[in-house]
DNA sequence: GAGCTGACAATAG
DNA sequence: GCTATTGCCAGCT
């Protein structure tokens, strides 16, 4: 989908050591309300290999995966990997949108 | 073809 | 300030 071709894209479009939102994601494609649109085709594009998937985190910096083959474990290395600095809070991984946050 | 689901975000109480 | 509800889009059943 076009849609997904462009969340595609973007994401891979995010330098490396920089985070971006759901909804910086779905208010470049379309509007702001495609958010999760945005969650789901990520899902979809997970199977590509080393496709950042990790860079996209809510609008608050909180990893939410609730797929467990992508849970936010895997996320956390990942970023770690690229640099990024993520911290447990209240049994989540977050990380500082204020330092990672990517804008375009 | 219609309805449901999903990794969110914003607004209202 | 925090919790609960509604709205949106694309993909699947």
């Amino acid at each position: 989908m076009d849609f997904c071709k462009k969340v595609e894209k973007l994401t891979g479009s995010i330098p490396k050591g920089k985070v971006a939102s759901y909804g910086q994601i779905a208010v470049m494609v379309s509007n702001i309300r495609a958010a999760r649109a945005v969650g789901w085709c990520l899902h979809g594009l997970d199977s590509k290999p080393n496709f950042p998937w990790n860079r996209v985190l809510n609008s608050k910096g909180f990893i939410t995966t609730t797929c467990e083959d992508h849970n936010a474990n895997m996320q956390k290395q990942m970023l770690e990997k690229e640099g990024v600095t993520v911290i447990k809070k209240k049994g989540m991984w977050w990380v500082d949108l204020d330092k990672y946050l990517w804008i375009p």
